[in-house]
Order: structure tokens, then C-alpha cells, then sequence
DNA sequence: GCAGCACTCACCATTTATGGGTATGTGGTA
DNA sequence: TACCACATACCCATAAATGGTGAGTGCTGC
């Protein structure tokens, strides 16, 4: 494990840049391992217009088994990512349920370590991933080396995601529609439970006229009704709830 | 400006740590803009639980008459900040509609600069925050500063983001609720513009019981509907759409 | 072992939303 | 200037959601 803040954060990105498939980003994990001289790297992504991309180096037999067991329902590292802002060690997060128990103790019998960090990556429209470093060693070591490699860490998940992006090309299928003034007005009030009458009136408009917003909004959203034209917008961030 | 890439995060990050408020904060700011030697730094914070929270080192002037024209809902900066993962130059952006380019030119008489770089920042639960640097300089001085400071910029947003949700006390205050794996399952069918039965047929369950998960989750949420219900779990990315 | 939570199923009357069609004026953009 | 997107307004038949009430099973944490 490398004792040192110094990473060449250069030649990572030189090594990133090469890398133009889902095969080369494989590779680039592997790569990337070594590198930071830990067992194991993860990267997890979750999008809405994608399949679910999932690049590890633990063996192949506890990734098929874990996705098998549908794991990631349980695991708190998956669950944590929803919630968190930083990068946060596998050791602060709640083990307390029988099945996160029973997980971790197969995960460590299917080689993946007992020390793990894993850093939330976030884009646009909900868009997010989850790059893990995992190993195995004594806490104090662990402790350091994740506390003088979180600058590090940070801009490695940052990148990895970025060039995961460009591959899957999350920027351009996205295309977020734009909605008008008052189509998000509309969409706003009905997401914050107002029904059609109700919205209609704070927005001083008649309810026929509402509705063509809606619909209008829906259409642009690709919803096929008012609850996913709503559930869209605010995915999206288009609204705010 | 500074040359070199060579920016103490350290000193950085050790300047942040003594802030407390968001007094503290905006002082930071202006501390901020001497350290980057930039004419302006920006920080914009968008959260569904929160007001907006704005801190600039631009003219009070300025700011206060961005604030009264709305200039928001038109500025191409904040709009990108929803669709964008990497920093982006303000010359990237479209300022093809009129209103834009009028807000630009007035924003240049009110001491803004002609050059701008924003990083969009996000944490759980569709948080978004928007990190600026603006500056009045040559294009290629502008790119070359740009290109250099890409990994410090990014770190400095993401730990001023950080430091602001402490002082805030975003992860606190939201209090995500949990939904049940069925509650999910209901309110993401819904969410993707199933109705109810078609959601049942897919889960496999009566309508009846659907119903009891969606009344459940709408309680939970605090919603006082299905629409409200499905926006707000969407928007705290307790579901996927 | 018990309390609590998640999950499952059922009915009925009332309120609300939806889909589809049609029309006009205004503002900005190409 | 021609066109397009936006904002405004209306009707009607059908489909869907809501509110209120009740009850049984199984797992889990304390």
C-alpha cells in the first residue's frame, strides 16, 4: 500500500486516457489497483436511462454471486451511497441487520477485504456511482492511508465516472427537456400535492388551461401520465419539491 | 492570477476549517478570491429543504438586482449547473436568446468579468451547488488557468459543498425516511407511468395491497397524494426512475 | 417471548384525473 | 416576415384514484 500522498495524479489521467471501451475501463481497474496497491477497486454506476454498469475486481464468483442474491438490496455500502456526501468507511456504516451481518461474512469469504472506503460520485438527473477501494489490513494503517489519499481519491472517482460517461455517452441520451415557466410551475404545485383545482388557482389560471401545461410538460417528459411527468421533473431536478 | 498548479490544498483546506457560520464563510470567499487571484468567486446552493443559499464576492448591487429580475431563471450558468458533471466555461454556454445576452452585458457593467468557470457540485437527495470563479483576462490565459487548476478547482468546490452542508446542517435536518422494498417497488412502478393495476400485475400483488404500499409510503413522505409521494421519493432518490 | 414492522388481501361510494378535439392571441426566432 | 413555441380558454365521456375500515401471517430486534 502506498505510503504516500504523491500520487502522480497525471499518470493516472495519462493511463485514464487511453482507455475508450467498457473492456479498457476493465482493464484500467485492474491497472488502477496495482496502482494504489490495494486488493481491490470498485465502480458501481446507477442510472435511470442505463442498466445498472458494474466494474470490480473480486473474483467473478462473488459478483455473480452477489447480483444472484440481488445483495446490493441489503448491502449498507449500496444503500449509504443514496445518503452521503463524502467518501465514508465501510467500518461507520450500520452492520446491525442480520442480513448485512450474514453478506459481510460471505463477501470476506469470497476474498474481498474487511477495510473498505467508498466515494459517491453524483451527476446530473439522479445520475449516480460509487468508486470503492477495498482491503485488507489493520485499521490504524487503513485510517491513514485513507485520510492522506482523500484528495486523491476524490478526483480519481470523479474521472473514472467522467470517462464512464463519455463512454456510455450518459450526457447526450439525457438530453433533459426544457419546460416552460409554467409547465415547472404547474408540475411544482401538483408535486407538492396540490390536485388540478387547486394548482389552477394559485397559479390564477383556469383548470382547463392547467391542463394543457400538464399535458404539455408530460408530452416533453416523455410520461405517459401526470404521476411520471411529475416524478420525471423532479428526478431531474427540473422542480424543486 | 497564479501560474502554477501548486496551490496548498492544505492551506486551503486549513483556512476552511476555521469557519463556523456562514459569516465565516462569506469571508472565506473573499479570502478565496485573494488565494486563487481571481476577481470574483461564487457560491450558489440549491436544496428542496432549504432556501437557496447564495454567496458572492460580486457588488451587493448586482446581486441584489440578479436576485429581484429573477436573472436565474434565465442565466445559462445556473441552468447548465443542472445538466453538467465537469466544470464548464462560461463561453461553452448558449447565449443565443436575448434575455441572456442582455443579462451578460448588464452583469459586465455590474463588475462581473467576461470570464467565467463553474463546477457543479451534488450530495444526496438532488442537493445541487454551483462553485464559480470569475475573472476578466485573455481567453488563452483564462484557458490556460482553467486547464491547470482543473483538480484543485474541483476539490475546493467539493470540500467548500461539504463544509456548507455541515454548517447547514443538510444531512441532519432532511431525515430521508425509509421506505420498505415494496413501498420502493410501488412508487417507482408508479413513477415510470404505470397506473395502479398495471403496478399490482407487475408486483404480482393485489391492487388492494398496492394500495396499503402507497398509502404507507404517501404517510411516510409526509405527501398528501400519490403525485406528491412518488415527486418527493423521486427527488430524495429513494426511487429511480 | 412479545411488540413492532413488513407484507398480504378485500369492499364501496365519491372525487379526481385523463384523452381527445378545437381555437385564439402573443412573443421571439430564423 | 413567416413560423413556432407559449399561454390562454372550453366540452365531454371514460378511466383511475381516494378515503375509510378491517384482518391475518411471518420475520426481527429488544
Amino acid at each position: 500500500m502506498l505510503d504516500t500522498v504523491q500520487i502522480k495524479l497525471e499518470a493516472y489521467c495519462d493511463r485514464l486516457a487511453l482507455c475508450e471501451t467498457l473492456e479498457d475501463l476493465h482493464d484500467f481497474l485492474d491497472w488502477l489497483k496495482a496502482f494504489l496497491e490495494v486488493e481491490h477497486v470498485a465502480y458501481h454506476a446507477i442510472s435511470r436511462n442505463k442498466n445498472p454498469l458494474i466494474m470490480v475486481t473480486y473474483s467473478p464468483e462473488w459478483s455473480d454471486y452477489y447480483m444472484d442474491e440481488e445483495f446490493h438490496k441489503i448491502d449498507p455500502v449500496v444503500q449509504n451511497a443514496f445518503m452521503r456526501f463524502q467518501p465514508y468507511d465501510w467500518k461507520s456504516l450500520s452492520w446491525t441487520t442480520k442480513a448485512a451481518r450474514g453478506m459481510l461474512a460471505e463477501a470476506i469469504d469470497g476474498g474481498v477485504g474487511d477495510q473498505g472506503l467508498s466515494v459517491p460520485i453524483r451527476g446530473p438527473s439522479g445520475d449516480l456511482a460509487l468508486f470503492t477501494i477495498n482491503h485488507r489490513t489493520s485499521d490504524l494503517e487503513w485510517l491513514r492511508f485513507c485520510e492522506s489519499h482523500m484528495h486523491v481519491l476524490l478526483l480519481i472517482a470523479h474521472y473514472l465516472h467522467q470517462k464512464t460517461r463519455a463512454i456510455e455517452h450518459y450526457g447526450e441520451v439525457q438530453s433533459t427537456p426544457s419546460l416552460s415557466p409554467r409547465e415547472r410551475d404547474a408540475l411544482t404545485y401538483l408535486g407538492a400535492g396540490r390536485n388540478r383545482g387547486q394548482a389552477a388557482q394559485q397559479l390564477a389560471i383556469s383548470e382547463h388551461t392547467l391542463r394543457v401545461y400538464i399535458e404539455s410538460a408530460r408530452y416533453k417528459l416523455g410520461a405517459a401520465n401526470t404521476v411520471s411527468a411529475v416524478a420525471r421533473a423532479a428526478s431531474m431536478g427540473l422542480i424543486q419539491i
